[in-house]
DNA sequence: TGTACATCAGTGAACGCGCGTTCACTGATGTAC
DNA sequence: TGTACATCAGTGAACGCGCGTTCACTGATGTAC
């Protein structure tokens, strides 16, 4: 029986030691392999030194041991490769923090398993939560620069405020706005994580109890 | 009467077109005085580029019209200049916050002036807050690394502790811990700052309504 | 089934650039005589 | 007052590095006959 009937040939050749990278090639029509070995390396990177903040090119292409200019049969640009994968992560995020909320039939408990999975997404993977929300977005950098790409933040945010419109209203003041109070308890939130990213030893409470607090406090829940 | 007595020749010569820099060089015992330069070139271009974050050693000198080695002559390196630039920030910070609380004689307008006043440092030149507060501190990138300075976040953070602190008890509940109020209202100030820089666009309030907010629900005003 | 050939996934060499850092030097400023 | 000299603030050339991007190419895979 060939070996190649047991699925595709993963293995790498010709990186025992230093001579460059060489990939065993991919079958005919599998190119957009290599598409996802680049995001993945893309994401390793990210996630490992993203706070460091040079996620280059051509390391890019070490990590996916690869020769850097494989990368442009798939990608037109460093640009273009973060995109994608912030797109990832921005799914990602939603998905998790609708999961912890309808684990809550209680709203007001719901708003609070949303916040906290929020955290619990930022705190696994600093690197990760830097990326999504520190990266200037390139219309600020540069005004005639395309805007964002479509939802992105607005769809997690949405969420957000859909789960304080949805706290009883007995337990908040009437005739308050959910959209702001949702920005108030989105900035507290923001602010907690990446303070203690940037300031660890200084006193935090544990991460959830922070949380609880922030969130009912600038959504004033009782 | 000549020239030199009327002051220091500023002039640049040699740069009118573009064979490099070429200084007037200081008198004898004035070497000092390019340290200052080199140190205004380093916060003018925090203050424009902070942001994108590549503040290097080169740009530092081109910006000071000077050659990039003549920089050793005074700071040993790229991280050496920033931690100078940055050590001021951070008593320019302080200095603010402390003249706009001292303006208001009532406590928890005391309170809300600072927490103005912080907000105002930042938006008026995004770039030195986020050099300030969010450049990874050494030991966060490398454990191995020397500790920050001296006091630096913690003494303006003290005087934050010390507003939540002096509120008029009437206006806050009992039995609650100042510093850890403090750091929910840091958490909240610093969210909502970033997340303006960085999402602008997203219907926030006007900057002085959102942080007299954050800060009455965070610090639990009445 | 066996051979000759086209495809195209990925390589490797090369480019120009900006960076940090070194080093020997230059030449105006200030001083000694 | 005038000249010869030492000082030292700042220059300019050079280094090795990692980067993004281009280009002609190679050689295993799959196909035609």
């Amino acid at each position: 029986m060939p070996a190649s009937a047991a699925g595709p040939p993963r293995t790498l050749a010709g990186m025992d030691d230093d001579h460059g990278p060489t990939r065993r090639r991919n079958r005919r029509g599998q190119g957009a392999r290599l598409r996802d070995d680049i995001l993945a390396a893309a994401t390793a990177l990210i996630e490992r030194d993203g706070h460091a903040g040079d996620v280059t090119l051509r390391r890019i292409a070490r990590e996916a041991e690869i020769t850097a200019p494989s990368i442009y049969a798939h990608f037109n640009d460093l640009n273009d490769i973060l995109d994608t994968v912030l797109n990832g992560y921005f799914d990602e995020l939603h998905a998790t923090i609708v999961a912890a909320s309808a684990a809550d039939a209680e709203p007001n408990g719901a708003l609070l398993k949303g916040c906290r999975a929020y955290a619990r997404f930022a705190m696994d993977r600093p690197g990760r939560y830097r990326a999504l929300f520190l990266r200037m977005p390139p219309q600020v950098v540069d005004p005639a620069a395309p805007p964002l790409p479509p939802p992105s933040r607005r769809e997690v945010f949405q969420t957000l405020v859909d789960a304080v419109a949805n706290t009883s209203s007995a337990d908040r003041p009437t005739g308050t706005d959910p959209f702001e109070d949702a920005l108030a308890v989105w900035a507290a939130m923001h602010g907690a994580i990446l303070l203690r990213m940037t300031t660890p030893g200084f006193g935090w409470p544990p991460l959830n109890d922070f949380i609880d607090t922030l969130v009912t406090r600038t959504a004033r829940l009782t």
